[in-house]
DNA sequence: GATCCTCGAGTTCT
DNA sequence: CTCGAGGATC
């Protein structure tokens, strides 16, 4: 049969025959043609298709790039959630995994389906009787983003699936990713174009995959490797998760060929070792091994706490390190004054990113790591993201390299320097002088949780703080358009918008205002208990040194007297101000007692600033009144505030950690510790479902 | 006096 | 997120 005789039957030949050239070369890295033969008949295809324009279908591989870039990416909704793994370290933690497992099935011996942890964007494909109908990124896991159209470009991933009979849905899960050697091209392109070049194939992948112009995303060589599947419907019944990943295998998806399955937590560990010893070699990223429980029929029985399944776990490779130079060892002033060092590191490249500085937090730590200038240092991520020196390699200690010590002065204003005896911190004595504390000042005082003047950033203050504009917050006040427009890189526009920020931020609760002055010892809580304690402003600055250190007996009085009652069994006297003991009001008499502090408070109320009082909380009795949570990762759809806020709504309580007294563990996506921390206590874990159930919305 | 619970403060990089 | 320190509790 010729294509004159039959053209439609044509183009589906050709159509099958390049999909499964495609699915040769860039799902097994296995062509049976060369590249010209490959050309040739794609450009048959492309011939057939301008002479027959009513032949050409959606997933016609000529049809891979759309052409009109997109203004902005849909959102999705999973249809079954794509949920996170748990993680493991040590190998005692994959035998506590195993021997859950083995437990919760009360099977002696468990076989596993092992393979390698991608460290790509994880996606879902969604196939509608065999046709790729959409892709989304995973999201928060139960909303993702719609990246169709950058997908189509991927070759990797087939836009129809072969013939036969295909199910009526299937959503294959995966990882898209980008070779490292893909990466080394994209980036010695960039270097040859004077752009920008990428830190690593996964920011690389996840920038690609973000492209509103499909045609940027196809140039790339971007591909998606099939670990899982979601909804189905009209597939094969699998009893393995190994079957599974054959049918997709089957299907032209790429899976990882080094993808095993393996008896137990020997078999586990053996795998781990393997992998790791090859992880160098592989074509792509991983940061670690995934074994899931084999039997299908097991994963089910297992299921899930909360929104990790049990009868799966991620095990990762220790943190990468890396060598690099101490080039100096620099002081940060805080807002209090805390002197931090810091130390700047030849840049070295380490988990991902390049890495330039690491804290070394304060003296005591310089003195146990030893760190000296010129040192020859271990670097690396610590848990997730930060920069840490885990050791000084001694052998390479250049002669003559002397102990780091803190400066006398201030760095930034040549104000002495002081350690409060029993303190880890050394501070600045320059106070408001001290032009970094004031920088300080000012954006502790405009930040969100302050009040909240948006624009105003760190690099606004700099400069206004360095052009001698602002002082104190209370000169922000008296800052008009002309006068920001004038500063560098400051538009007309923008400046309106800053000035009309500032305005707005007059009217604020006085629970902001307090906790915006930055008085040492006070956060967002203490500022609240004083804002409800005292009512307004002006009662809290009517108050006497002498007034604070009366109640500052007082304050010693009740507790004596209560630990006495305690000791008796007696009812105990109500405290005044619970939460802020002795040293809070001794910071805050100090800072009210200084002269120019008031001055600044007085300034900020004479140009308009009305902190609103705030009504004491009257402790209203909701769904959850007396309970305690505490809230870990992503939730799907509130943002951390929002669910505290609802919490709080309802009577609850919401504190920063976990401990015996936690009634519940709200859990979102990539919860860290707390979350292992709740488990280890049996504390009650919910997801956001639950959290809205139990608060009766 | 000891222990537990919370809050405050500081931090890296994209 | 983690550490350190203040406050409450026993």
């Amino acid at each position: 049969m010729s294509a004159s005789d039959d053209p439609r039957a044509a183009a589906a030949a050709l159509r099958e025959a390049i999909e499964h050239h495609n699915y040769r070369y860039y799902a097994l890295d296995a062509p049976l043609v060369s590249d010209a033969e490959y050309d040739a008949l794609f450009r048959e295809l492309q011939a057939l298709e301008a002479a027959h324009p009513e032949l050409v279908t959606p997933q016609s591989p000529t049809q891979r790039v759309g052409t009109a870039p997109q203004e902005q990416f849909g959102q999705v909704r999973h249809r079954v959630p794509m949920l996170s793994l748990g993680n493991a370290f040590e190998p005692e933690e994959v035998a506590a995994f195993d021997r859950r497992v083995r437990e919760g099935l009360g099977q002696d011996e468990v076989e596993y389906a092992a393979e390698p942890k991608f460290d790509g964007l994880a996606i879902n494909l969604t196939y509608v009787d065999g046709v790729f109908v959409q892709g989304a990124t995973r999201g928060d896991g139960y909303t993702g983003e719609d990246v169709t159209a950058n997908l189509r470009t991927l070759r990797a991933i087939p836009l129809a699936l072969p013939g036969g009979k295909p199910p009526a849905l299937l959503e294959v899960r995966g990882e898209v990713l980008m070779h490292k050697r893909d990466f080394d091209a994209l980036n010695a392109a960039q270097r040859a174009k004077g752009e920008r070049e990428y830190v690593n194939p996964r920011n690389s992948a996840a920038g690609t995959l973000r492209q509103l112009d499909p045609r940027i995303t196809a140039t790339r060589n971007l591909t998606f490797y099939a670990y899982g599947i979601g909804a189905a419907e009209g597939t094969p019944k699998f009893e393995r998760h190994s079957e599974l990943l054959d049918y997709l295998a089957q299907n032209r998806f790429r899976v990882a060929a080094e993808r095993d399955v393996v008896v137990g937590v020997e078999g586990l560990m053996a795998f781990y070792a393997t992998i790791g010893a090859k992880r160098a070699a592989l074509p792509y990223d991983i940061d670690g091994v995934v074994y899931k429980v084999n039997a299908l029929a097991g994963q089910e029985k297992l299921g899930f706490v909360a929104r990790a399944p049990r009868f799966a776990v991620a095990h990762k490779y220790p943190a990468e390190e890396a060598f690099s130079v101490v080039d100096a060892i620099e002081v940060q002033v805080g807002r209090t004054g805390a002197l931090t060092p810091v130390a700047r590191l030849k840049p070295v490249f380490v988990g991902g990113v390049t890495v330039t500085s690491a804290t070394l937090h304060n003296l005591d730590q310089v003195r146990v790591k030893d760190v000296r200038v010129g040192d020859t240092v271990v670097v690396r991520r610590a848990g997730d993201v930060i920069p840490e020196v885990a050791r000084v390699v001694i052998d390479k200690r250049l002669e003559g390299a002397v102990e780091w010590q803190m400066p006398e002065r201030c760095p930034v204003c040549d104000s002495s320097v002081e350690r409060i005896e029993s303190e880890a911190v050394f501070r600045c004595t320059g106070g408001l002088y001290c032009g970094a504390q004031r920088k300080q000042a000012v954006i502790h005082y405009a930040s969100r949780r302050a009040m909240d003047i948006e624009g105003l950033g760190e690099k606004l203050v700099d400069q206004l703080v360095e052009s001698g504009l602002v002082h104190t917050p209370a000169d922000l006040y008296k800052l008009d358009v002309a006068g920001l427009a004038a500063l560098e890189r400051m538009a007309e526009k923008s400046a309106a918008n800053v000035v009309a920020a500032i305005q707005e931020s007059r009217q604020r609760t006085l629970g902001r205002f307090i906790y915006a002055l930055g008085m040492h010892h006070v956060g967002e809580e203490v500022a609240k208990i004083l804002a409800q304690h005292f009512g307004s402003i002006e009662a809290l600055l009517e108050k006497s040194l002498a007034d604070w250190a009366a109640l500052i007996d007082e304050k010693e009085r009740v507790q004596k007297e209560n630990t006495r009652r305690r000791n008796r069994g007696e009812a105990l006297v109500d405290a005044v101000l619970p939460g802020i003991g002795p040293e809070i009001m001794q910071s805050v008499a100090n800072f009210l007692g200084q002269g120019h502090n008031r001055e600044v408070i007085r300034e900020l109320l004479e140009r308009g600033v009305k902190p609103e009082s705030m009504a004491p909380a009257v402790r209203k009795s909701g769904k959850v009144t007396g309970k305690s949570f505490v809230l870990t990762g992503t939730l799907p759809n509130l943002t951390r505030d929002e669910a505290a806020e609802r919490i709080a709504a309802e009577g609850g309580r919401v504190t920063g950690s976990v401990s015996k007294k936690t009634d519940y563990v709200v859990a979102g996506a990539d919860a860290g510790s707390k979350y292992e921390k709740a488990v280890a206590l049996g504390i009650a874990i919910l997801e956001e479902q639950d959290l809205l159930k139990l608060l009766g919305l």
